[in-house]
DNA sequence: TCCTCGTATACGCAAAGGCGAATATATGCT
DNA sequence: AGCATATATTCGCCTTTGCGTATACGAGGA
């Protein structure tokens, strides 16, 4: 039975939403690229379990990642039908009630993937033989 | 870890929205109340299949259900979170480009609940002792 | 080339979801 | 009470999902 539907995949894009952590990574990218660091950084959640959602959002079409040397950086990829698009962005609007999402935000105006910052926390080199 | 989210349980309704007969069941309520043997006779679904994931949108809230006789009788039910309906009405839109959810739309035009017009089919009365 | 760092993937497990088939519940009729 | 109809729930099975842990990959620097 043919699905006669040239639409998006809807029920695939809710999917991609319908998990807690892949929306905080989504409203993180809002307006702006974010490195895979920052997402860990500020989700203080274990570098895989980051990278496999955000694998989940690249598989679901709503996210692109370009590599930048060692780092990937991810955007949202707009989906080119209507509806899906709006779904999109009435969660991003949903947001903005959600405190959760707003302390994100805001730490991702401070937080940087320079790593120099930690410059001083690093080991002592190993005595040379 | 609080969540500080007074908000809507958003992944629950993305959850809810993540099937395509739950899409399609919703679609056959907006703006109607719909009875449980007009979906059986319009997604030519089994009725328990059509009754489970009915219990999975009353679960998730965002639908409500009144009982007439022997009669069940389904209708969407608006959230109070300002977000999750705009995220709602989204998914709404998304159907008016969808062809089987267009299709489904003019079947529930002719059905119709009424057992008469299966009267001819009924079998023949058992001859009195 | 080896090492390190940033990121992605594989593995094993537990929980959730979806389905058909069977069964239970509830209402109305006789 | 007994039966038929409309709907809901249960059960067993399979697939998917999410997670921690371990490991692989890929780029840059020594």
């Amino acid at each position: 039975m043919p699905r006669s539907s040239p639409s998006f995949d809807l029920p695939r894009l809710f999917s991609a939403l319908a998990d807690r952590t892949r929306l905080r990574l989504l409203n993180l990218m809002n307006h702006r690229e974010v490195c895979v660091c920052q997402f860990v950084e500020i989700l203080r959640q274990s570098q895989p379990k980051i990278s496999r959602h955000l694998a989940y959002l690249r598989n679901a079409g709503i996210v692109s990642a370009r590599r930048e040397g060692k780092w990937m950086h991810y955007s949202i990829l707009h989906p080119a039908d209507h509806g899906a698009a709006a779904v999109l962005h009435a969660a991003f609007r949903s947001f903005q009630s959600d405190l959760e999402m707003q302390r994100d935000l805001a730490r991702l105006e401070r937080a940087s993937c320079a790593p120099e910052r930690f410059v001083a926390l690093r080991p002592a080199p190993v005595p040379a033989r």
